[in-house]
DNA sequence: CCTCAAGTGGGTAATTGTGGGGAATAAGGG
DNA sequence: CCCTTATTCCCCACAATTACCCACTTGAGG
């Protein structure tokens, strides 16, 4: 289970180390190897970091919808088409491909933020600037609850 | 599985490169050998590449398609009027067509994405122009959910 | 204060993408 | 039917990129 945020140092190359704590995790479960693709909904420019048994799982749900649905064929386009298969190097670090680093503006400083079953990576200043827009998102009436968030028992 | 878009030359000669991360997968499942064609939606001009074990089960379902209904008569006439099986030189490239070429505005940069079981070919402009597009396809409520795009879970 | 581990940066070597030259094949005209 | 011209295919070589490896620095814990 993957929590909490770090902030990283994203080199020269378009490395990002992945925190100690996290690797014995992911050399267990994945053999370190990850699926890096970019987060499908415009308002959070972030990538999306999976395990490669968590992709699979994600990777079906996507094959499985219908080639002639537009939105459906978008988010194919999208999360496919700009997935990267990567592996942790020997410092535990993975290379962010340029197109990616680019979509999600990631500069030299970068959240990497567990989301229990996959990791998101935002540039730290993105991230930090949304939190507040979030927070008012919550409190807001627009839109109402859904049926499962107002059933939330926290 | 194919996944992940490179930025490649289509060379003077019409050629492209296929990453070298993919020519094992095409070594064993097709033999080097794939289907060129294009894509049969105005929306989106790009070319698809098969490996030919998987062209055989499209070109089946579309040969089953009903003769009299003009749509599914259109489609026939793109998909397999426009093929054109080729094979992967000693170099790891593959031969565009001409009409192939023209037809997807292929410039000099091209876009080959992965989408799982075939590949995509787009003029590098034209996908990177797509992209927020499909972003806002994506986010708007616009045609609402299918049943499947509803219930996945990412 | 010392030691160890984690994060960071950079150098080197192998691989891969790219372009072009030459041979073989096909097509067209005399 | 043969010769000329154009096109296609195959192979070689260069150059840029990528991946791997080693070393340093920083910070935490004993």
């Amino acid at each position: 289970m993957f929590l909490g945020v770090s902030t990283l140092n994203l080199d020269a190359k378009g490395r990002v180390a992945i925190p100690a704590k996290h690797r014995d995790a992911l050399a267990q479960c994945c053999a370190s190897r990850v699926v890096v693709t970019l987060s499908p909904f415009v308002a959070n420019k972030c990538l999306w970091v999976y395990p490669e048994n968590e992709w699979r799982l994600v990777a079906r749900q996507l094959v499985a919808l219908p080639t002639m649905d537009p939105k459906a064929q978008a988010m194919k386009r999208l999360m496919l088409g700009h997935a990267s298969e990567v592996e942790l190097d020997g410092q535990g670090r993975i290379l962010i491909a340029n197109e990616l680093r680019d979509f999600a503006n990631l500069g030299k400083r970068v959240s990497l933020v567990g989301q229990v079953n996959k990791f998101e990576i935002w540039d730290e200043e993105t991230w930090n600037g949304s939190r507040d827009g979030w927070l008012d998102e919550v409190a807001s009436d627009a839109g109402g609850l859904s049926e499962q968030l107002a059933g939330v028992a926290l």
